[in-house]
RNA sequence: GCCCACGUAGCUCAGCAGGUAGAGCACUUCCUUGGUAAGGAAGAGGUCACCGGUUCAAAUCCGGUCGUGGGCUCCA
């Protein structure tokens, strides 16, 4: 038969097998490094007989994205088989390939310790060496239970259960058995680029009532020198760390005296806080939000009607005043709601939006606890908009507009994922197609990429989440915009229409930012501490030679606040070298070094933290290159509200 | 909350075959007045997270509590 295999026509036999078939079209050095191939939209393994069907067939490579995952799922394997070889009683569970590497959750009666973790890479590589075929078999799913029941392995057989399949594939590596519908690469040999990370436990298809397995975590690649570039990474990612960045710079502390989850934001990273927060509200006035804010606690009667008593109690602190019970608030939007309530709403007040930096407290359980990332006190930038049904989908735009902005001016990538209707849920089908639909067609309209979430919505509505990712690549969550149509019903908040009745109006909760706490976590790891010019808490410090130009540098620092520049002297009696240092690790923008020849010629000289320095420059040039680098970035949404300006 | 690991000076860490603590940086004082990433000397600073147990003796071994880290579940 003719298959075309990368891009040559080759005849090859009936039946072949495909490693055969490549081996006839590809290079040695290329099919070195071929793992599987695919043919369609079918990836096969290696020892497979090519289909009679296939008339394309194309190497997949080990540093492909598809052949690095095939990799990753084979060391799993291979994880699996070394785990069984050194603890025979050990039960396997499931081990996918992820991001960067692999897992594998195992049921043992007790701990791997970090030693067995080393015993278990030894012997990989053993496994390794040995160069042994990755063989498959197909059975059906009743032999394939049988032989996994046989051996106790009773996690693949509820898998096999579940799976509902007629016939499953059974990988083995002699001796070794494995239930995955794979492929993988064609010996163990192609497995040299490996390192087990760490132990965690998991809990049995995630299920936090079920039993709680081990689960290794390791990392895999197509080469030495790509697996030591990884590993390179994850050091310079933990030099990121907020946590000890947070430290160093003298941004923020938590003290186990006052309660985990809490901050103290010591001046500088106030200072930050600030100025981050001053640029939110002058983007939120800027794009029509008005500010508002509430008490920090509220009765608990409120909570108990607005369904937070019900839904979110134990998340909650409750606090008591002369015999009544109160909330300390979780969320902004009861205040908003009853700031809405206050008076009578004319369609043509609509949309309000209310905007607070609010302050709420959640009780998050201890274990999940993260520097400034996941914290038991935090400020929302929250904002909640009450419009018309027929305003929804302008406001929507508007929003994601606003995130949109936002996250460009940071230079953070994100994702979005919609989440559509749970089936736990209120609200008419009408009212929910119509929100999620206004969900899709703002991120449409704007050309941005999401992903359905089906049923992970809400009990209320649909939902529009962001994601940007710190240091280490972990996910966080920032952005949400969320469609509600109970709170308004349970609070009986309404507008007088057009025609005289009165009509409920849709509300939209949404953050930008987030949490403050945690936007900043993730701003210091994105520029390693280095905020930008206008973010900077110290904008530049002028440094001293000797205390002969302490009169001087008095006076540079008089000049450059006036210009409204945040500006601090070094007149310390120490050397020149040693200030510019620790200027430069605290990532200070802007170094003004005064000697005497800077006095003469009335100027200072300007070092910048990375790339060239200006030189010496007049203090007011100094100060015009400082403020120029200094400006807050201004974005403008591009896009326009309706407002309720026709009848 | 759950699993595992860890918890020594403000920070980074050493000490741990059990014999009541040490370095570097930071801090204070003195000397040094020195041009772009660490000048020198002296000093101060720790009930070795906390509580119990084993022992003649515990920072070191054991148990518990609290906290932190990596994950899981949950989430801004």
């Amino acid at each position: 038969m003719q298959v075309e295999i990368a891009g040559q026509a080759v005849e090859v036999l009936e039946g072949a097998k495909c490693a055969d078939a490549l081996s006839q079209a590809l290079s040695k050095k290329q099919f070195k490094k071929t793992v599987v191939c695919r043919c369609g939209d079918a990836l096969l393994d290696l020892s497979a007989s090519l289909p009679e069907t296939c008339t394309t067939l194309e190497p997949v490579f080990a540093d492909s994205e598809e052949g690095l995952d095939v990799v990753r799922h084979s060391t799993a394997h291979l994880m699996a088989e070394a785990v069984k070889n050194l603890f025979p009683e050990v039960k396997v569970a499931i081990g996918p390939s992820i991001e960067n590497g692999f897992y594998y959750d195992f049921d043992y009666d007790r701990p791997f310790t970090p030693e067995d973790l080393e015993a278990i890479e030894a012997e990989m590589n053993r496994l390794v060496g040995a160069d042994k075929d990755f063989s498959c078999r197909v059975l059906s799913s009743a032999e394939a239970r049988k032989e996994f029941k046989g051996q106790g392995e009773d996690y693949k057989v509820e898998l096999i259960d579940d799976l509902g399949a007629e016939t499953v594939s059974i990988y083995g590596q002699g001796g070794f058995t494995d239930l995955c519908r794979g492929p993988h690469v064609p010996r163990t040999g192609f497995l040299h680029s490996f390192k087990l990370l760490s132990v965690a436990g998991a809990y049995w298809r995630g299920d936090e009532k079920r039993k709680q397995l081990q689960r290794i975590y390791g990392t895999a690649w197509s080469s030495p020198k790509e697996l030591k570039k990884y590993l390179d990474r994850l050091e310079e990612a933990k030099k990121r760390d907020h946590r000890k960045l947070g430290t160093r710079l003298d941004l923020f502390s938590i003290h186990e005296e006052v309660g985990g989850g809490m901050i103290l934001w010591h001046p500088k990273g106030a200072l930050v806080r600030a100025i981050l927060e001053d640029f939110e509200r002058k983007e939120h006035l800027r794009r029509g939000y008005d500010f508002v804010q509430g008490p920090l606690i509220l009765k608990r009667d409120l909570w108990e009607r607005s369904g937070h008593y019900d839904n979110y109690r134990e998340n909650m602190y409750f606090t008591e005043v002369d015999e009544t019970s109160y909330g300390i608030k979780p969320m902004n939007c009861l205040s908003h709601m009853l700031i809405y309530k206050s008076r009578i709403r004319s369609y043509r007040d609509l949309p309000q939006r209310y905007f607070e930096l609010g302050v709420v407290h959640r009780h998050e359980k201890s274990g999940v606890l993260h520097g400034l990332m996941r914290v038991r006190s935090f400020t929302q930038d929250d904002a909640h908009i009450l419009c018309r049904p027929d305003q929804l989908q302008d406001e929507i735009v508007g929003v994601v507009n606003f995130v949109k902005d936002i996250m460009d001016i940071f230079g953070f990538e994100f994702e979005a994922e919609i989440s559509t209707r749970p089936e736990k849920s209120i609200g008419s089908d009408e009212d929910w197609d119509r929100a999620t639909d206004s969900l899709k067609n703002a991120m449409d309209s704007m050309g941005m990429p999401y992903d359905i979430n089906e049923g992970d919505g809400a009990f209320y509505g649909p939902k529009i989440d962001i994601v940007i990712k710190d240091a280490l690549e972990r996910k966080w969550q920032c952005a949400t915009i969320q469609c509600d149509f109970t709170l308004p019903e349970r609070f009986d908040l309404v507008y007088v229409g057009e025609d005289g009745d009165r009509h409920r109006p849709v509300m939209i909760h949404r953050v930008i930012l987030g949490s403050i706490e945690r936007f900043l976590g993730i701003l210091i790891e994105h520029y390693s501490g280095a905020f930008p010019v206008w973010l900077a808490p110290v904008q530049a410090r002028v440094l001293t030679i000797t205390d002969s130009q302490n009169e001087y540098a008095g006076k540079v620092l008089q000049f450059m606040r006036e210009k409204g520049i945040r500006v601090e002297a070094d007149i310390r009696n120490e050397k020149l070298g040693y200030k510019v240092r620790e200027a430069q690790l605290e990532k200070i923008p802007y170094m003004l070094v005064v000697g005497d020849s800077e006095i003469e010629a009335k100027g200072v000289n300007v070092r910048w933290r990375d790339g060239d320095d200006p030189g010496l420059l007049s203090l007011e040039k100094a100060a015009e290159l400082i403020l120029a680098g200094a400006q807050e970035p201004f974005k403008l949404g591009g896009i326009s509200y309706s407002f309720s300006t026709t009848a």
